[in-house]
DNA sequence: TGCCGTGTTGCAATATGGTCAACGCAAGGC
DNA sequence: GCCTTGCGTTGACCATATTGCAACACGGCA
């Protein structure tokens, strides 16, 4: 859109740090591009750049512009998802930021009963940890997030919240297979496939560890859980999944919750930008997906 | 600022609703405007107007973007706020829709106490009924709005609430000065300066009046407080005025509150469309008058 | 029918934004 | 110390988009 191409520009060259490389992306001239930002800042009044040596850095009414553009784009984008709502055509594209134990199978099966109803809205999946989920949110980069145990954001707004057990994976034969739930120091008596630090549940399970005073043998340690499900499924070694991110179809793997005396709920989360209004592709998909959760899991709560 | 201009412009046509009265405001001629629609409308992928013989009009779309185009105005407003706040200058200018209450004492007194500190931020003053001025501020017209019991309004979030006792104003010397509170009934033996059907208080009392069942004397009706004092001032007449409202310096008027059993609290509301941020300005503004309101009249709530 | 008003269009003038080449500057390698 | 390399910027020139002017097509109205 030609009125957004400016705060575009500006937009890209704060991502980028640099006027060359950003010109090369917009496949413009350097020059070009440099006048641009120069007639906004006199427009503006204020210098929205320091020019560095190295580059382009915002400057501070540069980080306040760039939170306005960004707020602009999206917004520019609800209403063309408004107007498309208008003539029948539900049109428009979501993109979700996901912790990535839903990304095997939660998140596709959600988007393809979605797409199912409305072929026109197309999809973004972002897998990230919980971390970068919730920055990704507050940087208009997805629309929202679905993750686990977020850390506290003014900027997120939950808009469900599931408490879910951990539950520990297994091959069907394994020994522990038998119980219907299991306390973390039987678990912990058997090799495990340890879930890496960037994992939110890796935090929780150090943490519950760490308070049992129990000694862990790690035989594998991924930030995957693609490969953390191979070998719960391959070798007699144990891993740990939300409840939720346990994969339906899951093979000769079984899941059994963790006794909620060792390990205490996890949280998880679906939210968006605060203040933030979503587009109506993005709201009809938190809605589906609320929806789903809820009569799957049972009550989730809805703030709000 | 030139990324706004289009937008301005179907701002303002769709406000006059004729592409010629429009250009000539926007001074430049009726041809440029037209392809500036024109080209916007091709952009959009949707026609916005509807071309009828005695002008433009919005269609279901266009009412979408005009929303969309208040909010991009009043957005980038707050945004030259907060850069100019960050220079440490306090720098802005602050709509406020008001009922006439509060327009002949209250506001320009909160107005002068703040620009004492702020001498850069102009204000501009609305005066409205509770039903046009919520609509203002709705519209984008107005930042926030002080008014006496605003109609419910989903768009319209109240900042402060205060619940104020109506009073009746008489002249020093009048027969009823003398007590501290009246009866409806006291009050209605004598003759009634009536404010007019705009005003909200004028609906309280309709309301108190027909539930007593009480005669009433009306010697004179308006819709400016401004006629209602001078008369209340004048002649023997009483009329009316939330607590708020009263001037301060009354020459010889007093007030006498109405005794609540024959009449409700009256609600007075600070309020401003919801989900939109305030500029600096106004925000410190609502704060002041919030906090202004508060020492003077004791305890209203702030939701949120 | 003739006269208003409306929005729109062709064409020429103009403003806007683009490219290209050259410049000033700071940092890093030798 | 000098040279190279990267950065953003500037001046001259050019293409394109935007504007103004005049003429047009259409609908309402007397």
């Amino acid at each position: 859109m030609k009125h957004l191409k400016t705060l575009q520009c500006i937009d890209d060259v704060a991502g980028s740090g640099s006027i060359r490389r950003s010109a090369e992306r917009l496949s413009i001239t350097p020059s070009a591009l440099t006048r641009r930002i120069q007639d906004f800042e006199a427009e503006l009044g204020t210098p929205v750049f320091e020019r560095m040596p190295q580059g382009m850095r915002l400057n501070a009414a540069g980080e306040l512009v760039l939170r306005h553009i960004r707020a602009q784009l999206s917004d520019f984008e609800r209403l063309r998802s408004q107007i498309a709502d208008l003539s029948g055509v539900r049109r428009g594209h979501v993109t979700i930021a996901t912790s990535q134990a839903f990304a095997h199978d939660l998140i596709p099966y959600e988007i393809a009963v979605y797409r199912a109803q409305h072929a026109l809205v197309s999809f973004s999946v972002l897998v990230r940890d919980h971390i970068h989920a919730v920055e990704a949110v507050a940087a208009f980069e997805a629309d929202v997030a679905l993750v686990i145990a977020p850390p506290p954001a003014p900027e997120f707004q939950p808009l469900l919240v599931i408490h879910q057990p951990l539950c520990a994976l297994m091959s069907k034969d394994h020994p522990l297979a038998a119980a219907r739930t299991l306390r973390l120091r039987e678990v912990l008596e058997y090799p495990i496939a340890m879930p890496g630090p960037s994992l939110a549940i890796r935090h929780l399970l150090q943490g519950a560890i760490v308070r049992a005073a129990l000694p862990v043998n790690t035989v594998v340690e991924s930030d995957s859980f693609e490969v953390l499900r191979s070998y719960a499924g391959g070798e007699q070694v144990i891993s740990f999944q939300i409840r939720a991110g346990i994969p339906q179809a899951s093979g000769n793997l079984v899941a059994r919750e963790i006794d909620h005396r060792d390990l205490p709920m996890t949280q998880l989360v679906l939210g968006q930008l605060r203040g933030r209004s979503l587009s109506v592709a993005a709201s009809k998909f938190v809605d589906q997906i609320a929806g789903s959760l809820h009569t799957r899991y049972g009550g989730g709560e809805r703030p709000d």
